[in-house]
DNA sequence: AGCTATCCTAGTAAGTTAGTAGGGATAAGA
DNA sequence: TCTTATCCCTACTAACTTACTAGGATAGCT
């Protein structure tokens, strides 16, 4: 299963794209509208700086801003910077594979076609897409 | 990720599958085979049984048959039981979806996609098609 | 009865998860 | 310059999961 660190780092980066209008966005507010710990979003938010996807502004009214365009990033991308891996089996997780039963073994090709659904389909969902859809949702929710 | 319980499990069915013509299999024989131990084999040969997917004979010479035609299984139906369930996060596994946040949850649709790619592949591909590579393996594997 | 299987329950070391906690560094604003 | 809001870094921990090992009960063939 993906982990809380996966699971949050994606509300987080939609959070900003959604919410950021060029500005910084605090892990403050963040905090209020995904009901998550400040303390536990910083280490999720650490991840994400050190992997290139956020830029941190220190200091008094300091916060994040994205890297690069919505449109630039993928679900994929995101996911793999905060869970390390979306590999289902270990000996997928470096290329060439690194297992010695390789040869012998009968469900590799399985587990490889299974790798590939998953990044086929995250690796071609764009936080673009994710976040027009929360932005949507809070239109939506203004208008009643 | 998948762990051992999963991975062994589809093993164990592809070896049965492989090396059954018609008589039991002894976890014995499988052990050897496949090197893991007797007795963690039995902990996850217990979960197939339980789920129907083999039928076990105790006493001198027991060993476990297939329930059912190779062609019958799915990969997804030896995972579920094996594993409990493949959905990538943990309110995706009940129908219908149990979450308090699920109609401001920005990310639902997204784990609802990611979960119907798994479904889909492994839904997809019988014991049949698992165990007829194996058997073509064993093939080459004689005929060097 | 004896042998060889499956069956069932318990235990456990190591690792992971999902956080909390404390304090330090930095920069804007009063 | 001082305060304060913010990010940054490390350590700690309770609960849970994983990947087994171990011991003994049960069943059935010879």
């Amino acid at each position: 299963m993906i982990s809380t660190k996966g699971r949050y780092a994606l509300r987080l980066m939609i959070d900003i794209a959604a919410y950021s209008s060029g500005d910084v966005v605090s892990l403050k507010d963040i905090s209020k509208r995904q009901d998550v710990s400040i303390k536990y979003l910083e280490q999720v938010v650490s991840l994400l700086v050190k992997g290139g996807m956020l830029i941190s502004v220190r200091g008094n009214n300091g916060g994040y801003l994205l890297a690069k365009k919505p449109s630039d990033y993928t679900a994929g991308d995101i996911l793999r910077v905060a869970e390390g891996t979306l590999a289902p089996i270990a000996c997928l997780q470096r290329d060439p594979i690194d297992c010695e039963r390789q040869d012998t073994c009968s469900t590799i090709e399985f587990w490889k076609g299974y790798y590939k659904v998953i990044n086929d389909y995250v690796n071609n969902i764009t936080l673009e897409d994710l976040a027009n859809k929360e932005i949507a949702r809070i239109g939506n929710d203004y208008s009643i």
